[in-house]
DNA sequence: GAATTGACGTTCT
DNA sequence: AAGAACGCCAATT
């Protein structure tokens, strides 16, 4: 019980809640999980992510670039994926940051982990 | 074992 | 206002 998961758990179970054709950001990630400073661990946090069901190509910096489409196996297939949710990314950017974004603590904020 | 890097963001100058 | 530096914690070298 208890929230004595790790750090890196609790990004996951987020990152999972992301809905359909919705993105969020590391750093609002990390403000739900109360560590703003560090939301850097939250895209590390990521790199294990690949062999759990996150879908981290739903997670962008705070300014909807997709800083971590480099460690997706294509280059542009972040950039697909998200567009083939409806999200339109331009030039590895996604458009309407603010309407698609998904923000955790907001959306979330009647169930805490 | 110590130093550096890393899917970022905030804060100071 | 814009730019530079720092902080978080873990993993890698």
């Amino acid at each position: 019980m208890s929230n004595n998961d790790n750090f890196f758990e609790k990004v996951y179970t987020v990152a999972r809640q992301i809905p359909y054709g919705r993105v969020t950001s590391y750093g609002a990630i990390a403000k739900y999980l109360g560590a703003a400073r560090s939301a850097r661990m939250v895209g590390w946090a990521m790199n294990g992510s690949h062999n759990k069901d996150v879908p981290a190509h739903r997670v962008v910096n705070r300014v909807g670039l997709l800083t971590g489409k480099h460690h997706f196996d294509g280059t542009n297939l972040m950039q697909q994926l998200l567009e083939n949710e409806g999200v339109r990314v331009k030039d590895h950017q996604v458009q309407d940051f603010q309407k698609v974004f998904w923000d955790p603590a907001k959306e979330l904020a009647q169930d805490k982990i």
